[in-house]
DNA sequence: CGCGACAGAATGAACGTTCGTTCTCGTATA
DNA sequence: TATACGAGAACGAACGTTCATTCTGTCGCG
């Protein structure tokens, strides 16, 4: 059990530092200073500085994968689902900041520029499926515009990204009101 | 003529190679050998990295915000207007992908992060007030659905930055007749 | 006593920036 | 016109700093 303990401890050092400073800005030192744990002894838990990045990159997908089934039900019509899921990711970030920083950071550096590229080309993984279900049934059922998915994709969940990161450098505030409303908007962009 | 040479010399190798490698990818050094320079005189022309960076923003942003008042006409109905400027960014970025790329990554640096802010709680300039006139007039005209102009931002160019930002990568093409109908999705999330 | 886990100092590479030197070219002089 | 000069422009080696990673000695537990 010792070693899970420093183990998260360096994890959750990294997160805040990283969503805070940036990947430049978080070198492995502070890292090691804040988890209490000497420099060193982060290689005995990971390869090295990027094996600790996307290590840590799969556990906060896996927690965000994890909150949105919560309450989801494939049975729903199409647009209960939409909305279900478009509320769950802004709820999400903006209960957890860090982990919408670390993403976005992530994501727009090689290391996710390499990961979309992989998904895209290779085989879908069970986080693109779940989203990719619901826009194939909607436009099956002709509820939803007549869209490759990756248009579907970039109408639902590009305004979430700007509001989100908006919300969270405390440019804007978001309130439940608020969230239904674009989420509810963001639906008319798809919806046929 | 030749201070200006040396200069522009200087801010295309920049461009270049931020935009492909990041901020950090892009050393002092490689960037005086690829503008055919000593790495000193580049100081001679910008104060350091920081203010070189800064002022190859200004001068893109300046350059999209023309191309942007190409062909528009604040008399046109507020639907025209939009999916003018919607479009005209799509194809500005597709055609000049170096410049996404860059602006992109400046936003989504502190650099970037101090601008937005600035821009929000400071009074708005030039570009910002350009687009904030479409959205005013039109939830005066009741075309557009009663939001804060942040979302209507959101709204408009959260999917537009993630589709160009694939396109670019080559994960997708986007030819005019898909600019079109993105267009005109992002419109229907706006619109009353 | 022995061994694995650990902290922190040591290492070497890479970076932004500085600075002494060299080059360029317009002007003054005869 | 030919020559000498000087000032600003340019170069690139060198510096100090910062970083990821490795090395080394120590401590605690069986």
């Amino acid at each position: 059990m010792k070693n899970t303990d420093k183990r998260e401890e360096i994890m959750r050092a990294a997160l805040e530092l990283i969503a805070e400073h940036g990947f430049h800005g978080a070198p492995m030192a502070m890292i090691a200073d804040k988890a209490g744990v000497g420099a060193g002894t982060i290689y005995r838990y990971f390869e090295g500085k990027d094996a600790l990045i996307t290590e840590l990159y799969r556990e906060l997908e896996g927690k965000l994968l994890a909150y949105l089934q919560e309450g989801y039900s494939a049975a729903d019509p199409t647009r209960e689902r939409f909305l279900h899921v478009g509320a769950a990711v802004l709820r999400y970030f903006i209960a957890s900041p860090l982990h919408f920083l670390y993403m976005e950071q992530y994501m727009n550096s090689p290391f996710g520029i390499a990961l979309k590229r992989d998904r895209l080309l290779g085989q879908s993984d069970e986080g693109d499926l779940f989203f990719k279900s619901i826009f194939e049934e909607g436009m099956a059922q002709k509820v939803l515009k007549e869209l490759p998915i990756f248009v579907h994709f970039a109408l639902t969940f590009g305004p979430l990204i700007v509001l989100i990161r908006d919300h969270i450098l405390g440019l804007i505030s978001l309130d439940d009101a608020r969230i239904m409303q674009i989420t509810e908007a963001s639906w008319d962009g798809v919806k046929r």
